[in-house]
Order: C-alpha cells, then sequence, then structure tokens
DNA sequence: TTGTAAGCGTTATCAC
DNA sequence: GTGATAACGCTTACAA
C-alpha cells in the first residue's frame, strides 16, 4: 500500500501539503491540491488509520459488551446500535460475554489497551468498582455510580402493561421475571421498575394481591420448570405480565398445553416488543422498546464523549404498547 | 497512561529491555526481568495496542459484513464466530449491511485502511470484482472467485429434508425460497445446493413432480403475500420444505389459519436449527447448520491467513436434522 | 502557501 | 544481556 510520503513524492511536495489535502485543512494552494488529487487517485492511496490514530490517541472505535447476540432483543439493539454509530463513522466491537464477569473484565480492558476508546456496558454483573470513571463508559439498563446510562422508559413499560391487562379484563395478576429484576440487588436495574410500576399501578386501580414469580438469572433464553409449574399452580390468575417476550412464550405454550386458552382464560404479555418472526401460534402482546431511540441515545452520550461536551447522567427514551393477539 | 518509556525510565532500563520482557523475547537477566515487572505492576502500565500495530501493520481486528444482526440465525452466527475469534485472541467488528452494496463497499474499505486486517462476508451482491485477492477475505455460503469460503453442508441437509417428509409420509413435495438461490444466479451461493438436492434426492425416490415457489430476495424476515397464496393454491401438497426457519414459521401460520393441520394434513420443514426460541406453539423440523463448526472453520481459515500458511478452498461443515412438531 | 522535523508508543536491528 | 536508534505512517507546530 502506497503512503503519504509516496503521494508527496509523486506529486513533488512535501508530506505535510498532502496531509493538508487529505483532512482539508489548512491553506493549500488550488493547483498544488489538485495535483495531490490526482496522483492520490492514481497511486489509489488511502491513509492508514492505524497511523492516524497513533497520532489522535483515538480510533473512533466502540466495544459493546453484552451477554450475546442470539437473544432476539440483543440483536435488534446491536443492529441499531451499530446502524446508528455507522451514520457518525465511528465503528462497532461485539463482545459476547455469556455473563461471565471475567470476559467482561478481559474485554475492558481494551480501553487501557488503546484497542477501542469507548465501550456499551450492558451486564448484570456488579462490577462498578472495576469500572475507572476517566474511560468512556455508557451502560445500558443497569446503573453504575458515576456512568452514564440509556434505558427505556421501564417504570412506563409496566404501568402500561397493568393498564392494559386491567382494560382487557383481567382481575388476578402475575408478574414473571428474573431475581436480579429485584429492586434490592447489588446491581441496581432500570429493569426493576417494571415489576415496580406494574404492582403500584394495579394498587392504585385497586388491585391489591399481585402473586410475583421470581427466578435465578438465566440465559434469557430458557425459563426453569418451577417457573412452568407456578404458572399452572395460581389456577385463578388471568393476567400475567412477563419480564420479556421469551419468557412470555413459554409461558403461554404452558399454558396451552395444560388446556388453558390465550387469551379468552388468561391474558398474557411480554415485554421487548413482540418482533418475533419466529411466532408460530399468536403474536404476543408486548411492550416496545424501541431499540432505535435507545441506540440513538446511546450514540448521542458517544458523541458527547469525543466533543467533551457535557454528558447527562441519563437517557429514558419512550416504550410503546403493542397490542398482539394474547390478551 | 504510562508508556514504556516510564516503566524503562523508572526500571531504570532501556525501552528495548522492557520491551522484551512484556513480550518474552529474548534474553533478559532474571533480576532485572524482576525488577521490570515491579514497576510494571506499579504503573500500571498496559502496551498500547495501537502502536503495536502501527509496527506490526496487523491489529487483529475481524470485520464481519453480514445483512443484518437481527435474523435469529445471524444473530448465532455472530456468537459463534465471536466466541471462536476470542479464544484465539482476535476481535470482531460487526458490519450491518441490510444487503446494501454500498454499505458493504464502504466496510470493504476499511481493508484497505488497515482499520481491520480481515473480512468475513456474507452477502448476496454480486462484489467479487470488487474484492482484492491480496486481503483476508473469507466467504460465508457465497462462492466467490479465488475467495475461500465456509458454508454448511447445504446438499446434505436437502437430502436429509427430502428423506425425513418421505419416511414421514408425504407424496406431494414443495420447495419454498427464495430465488437468489437459483443455481444460474449471478452469485454463486452453496444455498441453492439445499434445493438441489432436495428435488434431486426425491427423484431418486420416485417423486418426480415438485412445486417450486421462489420470490425475490426479502429482509430475511417478511415473506410475500404471493407466496402465502400459493402455499394454499397447491392443496394437495402434503410435505413442504421450507428455505429458512422463519419462512417454515410463516408457512405453518398460513396453513394453520386455513384450517389445514400441521402436520397431519401437511408436514413442514425449515432449515436452520429450529432454535426458535419464542416458538409458540409448535416446534419446527429443521436442518441445523450446526453455526458452532462453521465459525471454527471460518476461525481456521483466519489463522491460516496470519501464519500464511496453506489455504483450502473451501470447508463443508456438517449439518443435522432436528426433529420437531411439524413433520 | 509550503516544507522540515518532532512526536505518537511500540518493535526490531545492531552494536557494545 | 542490554541500550541506542531507526522504523511504522501519520499530524501538527514552526520556520521559511
Amino acid at each position: 500500500m502506497s503512503s503519504i510520503k509516496d503521494v508527496a513524492f509523486k506529486a513533488g511536495v512535501g508530506i505535510a501539503t498532502v496531509s493538508r489535502v487529505i483532512n482539508q485543512s489548512g491553506y493549500v494552494k488550488q493547483e498544488t491540491k489538485e495535483r495531490i488529487e490526482k496522483v492520490i487517485k492514481e497511486l489509489g492511496f488511502k491513509p492508514n488509520e492505524i497511523a492516524r490514530s497513533m497520532t489522535q490517541q483515538k480510533n473512533h472505535i466502540v466495544a459493546f459488551i453484552l451477554p450475546n447476540t442470539k437473544h432476539l432483543f440483543f440483536g435488534e439493539l446491536l443492529y441499531e446500535v451499530e446502524s446508528a454509530l455507522y451514520e457518525k463513522n465511528y465503528k462497532l466491537m461485539v463482545c459476547n460475554s455469556s455473563e461471565r464477569i471475567e470476559k467482561e473484565l478481559s474485554y475492558i480492558e481494551m480501553l487501557k489497551t488503546n484497542r477501542v476508546d469507548s465501550m456499551i456496558l450492558l451486564t448484570n454483573n456488579d462490577i462498578a468498582h472495576l469500572l475507572d470513571k476517566k474511560y468512556r463508559i455508557i451502560s445500558f439498563d443497569r446503573i453504575f455510580e458515576g456512568i452514564p446510562y440509556v434505558a427505556s422508559d421501564n417504570y412506563e413499560g409496566g404501568r402500561l402493561a397493568a393498564l392494559h391487562l386491567i382494560e382487557r379484563g383481567a382481575k388476578k395478576f402475575m408478574f414473571i421475571g428474573d431475581d436480579q429484576q429485584g429492586s434490592d440487588n447489588i446491581v441496581n436495574t432500570e429493569v426493576s421498575k417494571r415489576r415496580l410500576a406494574f404492582i403500584e399501578t394495579l394498587k392504585q386501580k385497586g388491585f391489591h394481591h399481585v402473586i410475583e414469580i421470581e427466578y435465578p438469572l438465566g440465559n434469557y433464553i430458557d425459563i426453569p420448570d418451577e417457573v412452568q409449574q407456578q404458572v399452572l399452580l395460581h389456577k385463578d390468575v388471568d393476567g400475567i405480565f412477563c419480564i420479556s417476550d421469551a419468557v412470555a412464550a413459554r409461558v403461554i405454550k404452558t399454558l396451552e398445553l395444560a388446556g388453558k386458552h390465550v387469551p379468552k382464560d388468561v391474558k398474557v404479555m411480554g415485554y421487548d416488543g413482540g418482533r418475533s418472526f419466529l411466532n408460530l401460534g399468536k403474536t404476543i402482546t408486548s411492550i416496545d422498546q424501541q431499540p432505535h431511540l435507545t441506540a440513538k441515545a446511546i450514540v448521542d452520550i458517544i458523541e458527547h464523549y469525543y466533543k467533551n461536551t457535557r454528558i447527562e447522567p441519563f437517557q429514558i427514551t419512550p416504550v410503546k404498547l403493542v397490542i398482539g393477539e394474547t390478551t
């Protein structure tokens, strides 16, 4: 690959002038500029980004640490984040943590070694004390002291779910989620507000008894058998709000296998947007997190980091009720 | 961040010696080594990877260009590729092309500008002539002249599908796929062998008439209404093989809405592995591409590139029949 | 308006 | 065993 030197030599100018042309910085005589551009084209010269990163101590690469890219919501979020970054000319590195803290840490090292210069963090591990504030870090959904975060409006999501189930005529409610969502957990997560809002809203409307099923945080895909048993145990429940569409799908299947009709006997809602394209049977009523909006908020913060402008401590993006066939 | 210079100064040695210690190259007296390691720890020094890339003209970053990360199969493949690369200490950049050729080209530029030093390409666009053989490029599923590629055993997949449907008692067959899969297309894809094998195998078993429905390549998620109408039109068909689980899911839903029972009236198979965790209703019988195996094959080729060892022109990885509730 | 040269943080060569 | 020093390809003072 030809370098700036080759261009300078062939055009009979100094390398600084070539640099000025490719960066459109400083003054260059029109004539010189054209000559240089011609040579650049002839040689097919492209500036070496590694060398640029070297002088600027920045590479405009963002790392996204997330549990995995298999979960439908994560795949969508990743897609939106990458698309939004692309517009602004940042590049995205994916880092599957599989929820393992040691993998997360090894990825976080990339900030110290200048492999990436900013990082989006989506984790349930309590790694706050390991996050150096001097780096450009953004958290999604989890609240870490001193780290800006982005989340969709989980409280509103829980509220909408409660109101919708009430409107559909449900009288006896259940909430199903994984236990990291509890408000008294080590990791403070925005997600816990789904349950909170759901229960508070029901209370306000006169429904004081809500069955809460929480289970150990899993792989986002499978839910334990006990949960399914619990669902069948409470035969009078007719309105169920699940922490995700994946959980809702399982719950619906469990109910139907047991001879219950959804939504006639039981109304079931999920969370994330119901965009499950492999949705055999019914489409799920859900709360859409609108990942394109959270992605935009994340990229906004990243830009503020790079521009050294003021960063809001957090950004909450709107959610939307999506009515499917399960309520 | 402290540099190698700071370490050298504080340890009272030259920078070359420090370099030898961090790279475990060349001879360093045990005593010196220990002193340097102590200083490294004290300073929290980490070598700057940008500078390293500078001298080595390599950054061990791999780009993965793919249509999107929303499709379940892509999300899985991405996960497996990233995991396999992680083991070997490579980093992965994701590049959603949304099937747009200009985005693909802009990502391919990253090879020229040294932002990444190898690339996995998953595309339906005919960009063979734009791919410079001097770069480390690997294609998934598509055959481009002179570019090594990896694919799962699509022929075997089609064959297994035919045999399974026959075994389940189907007599009248249909294939549903998108038209880029046709063998006479501009882009030569391994995927076309699914159809080929399906039809050839049926013929061998005495079934000579297969209805083939092909439609313009879509976004991998929606299938056109016409396809669904076609499905209902051929009332005597009782064995359908679809190009993906996503398509199969739609077909099944269409059939069931029309009052047909799957699998009693019609047996339907998909492709990709049936791991649709949002699978309400029935689980789909499918051909598992075993993305962990293709991922491994891809990473193998990448390693050969870096080591400058001989690269096989292609790698075909095994598939597996997964029996669900739709056949 | 342009060119020279220092510097970014490493690695690698070559004396000592 | 070890330490200067040149390179890697660029940006950016500073001088001309």
